[in-house]
DNA sequence: CGCTTCATTGATCAATCTCAACTCGCGTGG
DNA sequence: CCACGCGAGTTGAGATTGATCAATGAAGCG
């Protein structure tokens, strides 16, 4: 594992491994971005002193686990680049997804407040990520109540995710989770600048059986319902990048009841 | 809709409306009930002067909802005794439960900081909850960390309840999911002061649509696999109260995989 | 070149749903 | 007191969705 560690206050935004386009939006990443808490913060007790944050910033390949949820971690990981998966693993080797994270998003809203994570983080493409010492960070968090809210904000969404999949995996169909699923990343990565809104098109780097993961369905099955799919022109995967070519369609699919 | 407004201090135990029995264990109701958090308040600032919190007190019949996920609620409110449930509405007219709520229950921690919730909550039984001005509790859980510290164990156990469900709905079959959901909330029952622990039996007033709701199944095939327990000796329902005949070989049942 | 991973497709199977009929207990109103 | 309707649960038959199994091909890679 490539680790670089760099001990800077946070106001040297040179150091800041974000890309510019994630400073940005409504997005978890903006919201708790270490940029942002130093700036923030000084509004708020109207010191001067930048506040000291230590990060880390780590590389891993595709397929690595982030972290192990028999690990403990006194740091919080946030994605810089890449996509990864939080995921649950049972006895018989099959496995659930519970989300996929995006750049920008905290690996979980939990490990600010308990150092064991309840499930596994893989790399789906090449990760870079950032790690804070959870001490120190809930120590900024908790003078200041304005991130506070923030961050309260952060894991609201994450809760709010999770009741979301819970509907969708008790409710509905096939074709219906799947689509929502593409319909609900092509939405975040809107937010984060990474789609191209007028192609509708975006960087897809999830296998079949990632998305039968998320969904609770067999990789076969998940086959089927993206050739109907393109079948039915309503969108196209090729070369790790999807576009929906018939939103209006292909929302009234996710839509359903 | 039955209610008692107080104004009391929070010292006063006679006022609280938490059996004693809830007084007792690891579950929420003890972490966040406002009689302990006054007595913790003061050990920590050492002041001899009890905190106020405005409770107020209602009480509703079965079947009465709660909140409605479009109101806007400026209180937070907590289950003093009964069952309710979260619910999503489809448009179709099914329905997901997303958690039963039990005694002791903050209805959701996101109420803390939102207040929209995202769901409906509903009495499943008469429920008789206690409601805190969101202001004043906030006030006090950030001006005492540990008492914070109680809360976001109170918000893991909501997230992490979510994310077993999700796995539940993705990965198991229809015997394993009612299986674990009875376990599950006998042991959120005996947390609880609840469960005859000798007999495994406890007070049950689910309809099988609510199971079948909680499940993603449908009410007849939850009636066919209660009635597969029922045949195979491992449970008993009747009465509204329901007793785990042979553990062991429910548990085997429930843990599959 | 040969191995592995990923995706596709068809045939068959199993879990669960849908529909329908029926029972039981309960409350209500005539 | 009885008739009635209603909600809850049970049971069976048949339909449907998605799983399983198996064969095949294409792409990536040492």
């Amino acid at each position: 594992m490539n680790v670089r560690k760099a001990a800077a206050t946070v106001r040297v935004d040179s150091q800041s491994s974000f890309p510019n386009r994630l400073c940005c939006g409504t997005c978890p990443a903006y919201e708790l971005n270490l940029c942002r808490i130093a700036s923030d913060a000084q509004s708020i007790d109207g010191r001067a002193t930048p506040l000291e944050v230590r990060q880390t910033f780590h590389t891993v390949p595709a397929r690595r686990i982030i972290c192990r949820e028999q690990d403990l971690h006194d740091s919080v990981p946030i994605i810089c680049s890449g996509w990864a998966a939080s995921v649950v693993l049972l006895s018989d080797a099959s496995r659930q997804i519970l989300s996929f994270l995006l750049p920008g998003d905290i690996v979980s809203t939990a490990l600010l407040f308990e150092p064991r994570p309840h499930c596994l983080v893989e790399a789906i493409t090449e990760v870079r990520y950032c790690t804070y010492k959870r001490t120190e960070l809930k120590g900024i968090l908790f003078n200041h109540p304005d991130l506070f809210e923030k961050l309260s904000r952060a894991w609201i969404e994450e809760k709010s995710r999770a009741d979301q999949l819970i509907v969708d995996l008790g409710r509905r169909t096939a074709d219906e989770r799947i689509a929502r699923l593409i319909l609900n990343l092509s939405e975040r990565l809107r937010i984060r600048g990474l789609l191209q809104t007028e192609l509708m098109e975006m960087e897809f780097p999830l296998r079949q059986h990632h998305i039968a993961d998320a969904t609770g369905l067999t990789p076969v099955h998940v086959s089927k319902v993206l050739s109907e799919f393109r079948r039915n022109g309503l969108i196209n995967i090729s070369e790790r990048s999807l576009k929906i070519l018939d939103l209006a369609g292909f929302q009234r699919i996710a839509n359903m009841r």
